[in-house]
DNA sequence: TGTACATCAGTGAACGCGCGTTCACTGATGTAC
DNA sequence: TGTACATCAGTGAACGCGCGTTCACTGATGTAC
């Protein structure tokens, strides 16, 4: 009970930091918005720690309450459910993988285009190696039942639509060189519907191929952080690197840029 | 009570069947051994529907007895815990998958390589879509705190072996042909655990592509599966299909057959 | 500036549930003579 | 072929645990006059 108070105080103490009273003055924060704030975030970052260490499907109210010394009942104050929080953290995830691919790949001239490929390619593994449980949070298992809600719609997209742009651009390019071979109907009709947010520019076939190289890009993740290259790619950093890299190449190959 | 009984009748009055008496026959096997296996196959069957209705994590003992009719505790006298059942699902799962795969390989003329490629991608989807819990059991999010111990390695490597051995032929059409270059010496360190499993006929290169064409096939599996088409490739399986064929032609083009 | 009321955050007990596993037991099957 | 003993399968009660969620409550913060 002790400790459980300490950890609190802790949480409220905080504002007595310039940046948090200006902050406060700004917004017209009250005292309760801003504890809100403090304390829905030290919920979140407790769910986190729980990921991190034992996996999305050990997510427990109970263990995040007490990890903050509150009663088990309090967080009923700040999600409604256990459902809601995980859904929370799921848009944070991809919104947290989104924030991190746009930084690196904003660093790269616009001009070197395979340059802003490969960046988004790392950025998303080293994402990926750093925030494993998260990784998985969004591109693992599908969790059974839980049925994803209009809101994570829109930042789980943000990677794809980075690629997306890249891929534009390249069609870009090439299109000054000549116009490229139609595709079957078939495959054609399986495209439509990714079609209607890629411009005509780019060909079936790049889309297609686009979208084939990005979940090559995830498989490649996948493989890496499962375990499944376990006595296949030597165990250091270096060398899953240097075959991280020899990938990249290859999927630059296949785009054809 | 009742219900319960008849499920376990059902179990124990198949020996009348012909084909069951002959086995017992030729085995000398028991009543008891007969309806050891029998009941094992029950409890293991019982377990692979639960996995397909609600997921590997939601796996529990107390279910599959009930869905057996027996007291929770009989399914002591079969599998000494709940995590030795898992692994025991887990290569079943493993051998499962390869059986599937190596019928399908073994159907192609053995001279048509790309051919045998392909049927390998083709049964690797069409088991993935069969039976979705028992891929994702297999290669989806590594369940926290689970070791897999020695026995599951052999079953594992089933598919990739038969994709190691289609590639170390290819390479012997291709080595008629010329030398490879030189693969950069941090590639080559990188893939010193896999060399040692594969002749030295295949190239560095060679080997890195066909691991990463590997990777890159359940990438594409695991985006279907996990929704991550949704909205983008059309949910039919005709749309489906025609974007793996195309996947699987850029995976060729890919290895330079 | 002070007071009265409304809102909100947090508590602790309780509900009802399911879980994996152990244990002493009973009755059926198998084995040795 | 029959008997005596050993092995095994299955039972049901119990242990000890953790879970998500509800509820009536207290005291602190916010708001209107």
């Amino acid at each position: 009970m002790a400790v459980s108070r300490a950890v609190l105080t802790n949480v409220y103490a905080a504002p007595d930091s310039c940046q948090d009273v200006r902050v406060a003055k700004e917004k017209a924060a009250s005292i309760r918005a801003l504890n809100r704030e403090r304390i829905t975030a030290a919920i979140l970052d407790a769910a986190r720690d729980q990921i991190a260490h034992s996996g999305a499907s050990a997510l427990s109210v109970r263990a995040i309450t007490r990890e903050l010394g509150m009663a088990s009942s309090a967080i009923y104050r700040y999600f409604p459910s256990r459902d809601d929080l995980l859904t929370k953290l799921i848009i944070d995830s991809y919104d947290s993988l989104g924030a991190a691919v746009e930084a690196a790949e904003s660093r790269v001239p616009r001009e070197d285009l395979t340059g802003r490929f490969r960046a988004i390619c790392r950025s998303t593994r080293r994402w990926a190696l750093d925030n494993q449980h998260e990784y998985f949070l969004i591109y693992g298992t599908p969790v059974p039942g839980y049925k994803a809600p209009q809101d994570t719609i829109a930042p789980a997209t943000r990677v794809a639509t980075l690629m997306i742009t890249v891929l534009v651009e390249a069609a870009a390019v090439r299109a000054t060189n000549g116009r490229q071979p139609a595709a079957p109907a078939e495959l054609r009709r399986a495209l439509s519907p990714m079609r209607s947010s890629v411009p005509d520019l780019v060909s079936d076939a790049e889309m297609a191929n686009g979208l084939s190289t990005f979940s090559a890009l995830f498989g490649a993740i996948s493989f890496e952080l499962g375990g499944q290259l376990h006595n296949v790619i030597r165990e250091t950093e270096t060398s899953r690197s240097a075959y991280f890299e020899f990938q990249i190449d290859g999927w630059i190959a296949a785009l054809g840029w």
